[in-house]
DNA sequence: ATACTGAATAGAATAAAATTCTAGAACGAT
DNA sequence: ATCGTTCTAGAATTTTATTCTATTCAGTAT
């Protein structure tokens, strides 16, 4: 997993970061410090500095660049979705192949958020949330009108269609469940239709 | 908010904890130092490290406190229900009340989990689960056997239960959502019976 | 080819924070 | 009152994050 040492310009950039989330991965954000960064990765202090403002830095661009990363998958999907039931039911899958696909970045993300809120990248965060909320309503709505699901306020329709499915990865990736979250993907894409469903 | 600066023993270490717990809420884990706390308590450095290890040991201590005061809570609860749909409808309730009555100390242990996992008291957090995951499985398997709930691996029950208001609650918690979860109490205990009714 | 420019790198120096250590003060039991 | 223990104080040390200065490198115009 280590590094030749001999990255330079948009590598090196690359590196660090990929070095920076084995460490994450490794022992936590809390213990991991730049040495580590810095010798895995085979960067120099003043190069990690010269392309981070500092460690916190690091952790904002791998947080939100899994989040685009994983925006992109859910909503290019759910616009190629029609039907209301396919909508709900790709949220969950999406969601569940992204996790699947990256755990050690999805495991990342569930630890870093609370410092991501508190950091200089916190408006980013709120921006991609944003996007994120008003294409979902963009989704729902005429699907609410219809009367095809149930009209709830929107900010109920993330916990009860994500919630379950995430609160399972959660406890995957942690290690204090066994099955893979593919495993559960009928029973939880169910149950996020019974939830929502008018 | 602050302290006298005259606790002595058993004083003194509530004091820190509440100290702790305080500067954590404004500036996150991360960003409170040991001074911090030292001064908000009016506690000595030396004082300070001989009630807890480390800081980490501040942080566990006030994770696991506040694990076991909400599990008491809950399994007080769902003692005294013997129909199944109470009894779901009372993990969903107990927890929104818990949530909205200490909200400083919820925050706190969303966003703490992560560290006490990887240190020294990852045994006890270990220790909590079990004991909570076992009151949990005696308590659904007559439910399941008697044809009220789903057959379902146990694993899933508290991702589909508690899954979509704890996904609220950090929301709200976090400042993104506006209403109360206590407002959207029956919604969410009536999702959570549809998802596991059998 | 040569010299110039800004990006990138190296590693030493500094600052900030966590933790340890040594000496005492307060307390409770005898 | 004295002894042992717990608790407190604050200085000293260690660890970690960050800054700073000098140097190398890659590309480009001459």
């Amino acid at each position: 997993m280590s590094e030749t040492g001999q990255a330079r310009g948009k590598n090196r950039r690359a590196s660090i970061l990929q070095a920076a989330l084995e460490c994450f991965t490794e022992h936590g954000i809390e213990g991991t410090t730049i040495e580590m960064i810095r010798d895995k990765s085979g960067a120099s202090t003043g190069s990690l500095y010269h392309h981070f403002a500092n460690k916190e830095d690091i952790a904002s661009t791998l947080f939100l660049d899994g989040l685009h990363n994983y925006s992109e998958r859910l909503l290019k999907g759910l616009a190629a979705c029609s039907d209301a039931r396919d909508g709900i039911e790709m949220m969950v899958t999406s969601y569940i192949d992204w996790v699947t696909e990256n755990p050690d970045w999805a495991r990342f993300i569930f630890s870093a958020r609370g410092r991501v809120i508190r950091g200089d990248a916190a408006e980013a965060l709120k921006e991609n949330n944003r996007a994120q909320f008003t294409a979902l309503r963009d989704w729902l709505q005429p699907h609410i009108e219809q009367g095809e699901l149930q009209p709830l306020p929107l900010d109920l329709y993330h916990a009860l269609v994500n919630g379950p499915i995430q609160d399972y990865c959660r406890s995957w990736l942690a290690g204090r469940v066994r099955h893979s979250p593919r495993q559960h993907a009928r029973t939880f894409a169910n149950a996020a239709w019974r939830s929502v469903a008018a």
